[in-house]
DNA sequence: TAGAGATATAGAAATGTATCTATATGATGT
DNA sequence: ACATCATATAGATACATTTCTATATCTCTA
């Protein structure tokens, strides 16, 4: 198994991580949106989850004046599954 | 995500579980068998490993004599993965 | 440029996971 | 039944991750 599958999978590996993931498939989401929704964790705690995503290519963010949007990488999670997928038939 | 997705990217989430999964991916083979790879590491640190693999669904397990066979549970895991790509297109 | 809003970073505490040694359990052959 | 081999479990320790509070950084506006 790769070294970056590997690391995809410990960003997936996690219950606020997965459902931040859902909250960004179908459109980008702000730091402040997000933890409004987490409303029981802090903004550090959300902002350091963020961090590993991107991290693990995961996601991307983009600053919009004091904003910084982030947006699910779909085509970098679609790649890396389909590769391993790919990988356990052949 | 479910949460039994997130059990398996969390069994995937490490490098000594990647490698006995590879080392499964073409036949089952025995504790013993897996040990005898991972020399540095013991045979409960290995064993330990396989139950996380096996409450995932990742491998499945048979008893031979006094020797137990882990095997890849292919099926499971790619159906775990289409499932997790299908949500993510449509 | 001072103040306020949004996010990131630092550092510490709490929690979780991996690993080891020792030992228990299960199976086989004598 | 006993000794032995293969694997699993218990319990302790080490290591890693998550989480928090406090604070720094960046950006805009007055």
């Amino acid at each position: 198994m790769l070294d970056n599958e590997v690391i995809v999978f410990k960003a997936l590996a996690d219950n606020i991580r997965a459902d931040i993931l859902e909250m960004l498939e179908d459109e980008e989401k702000t730091v402040s949106d997000i933890c409004r929704i987490f409303s029981q964790v802090s903004q550090p705690t959300i902002s350091h989850h963020l961090q590993i995503l991107r991290r693990s290519s995961l996601v991307r963010s983009r600053r919009a004046g004091k904003m910084v949007f982030y947006s699910l990488n779909k085509r970098a999670l679609r790649r890396i599954m389909e590769d391993f997928l790919e990988r356990l038939d052949s």
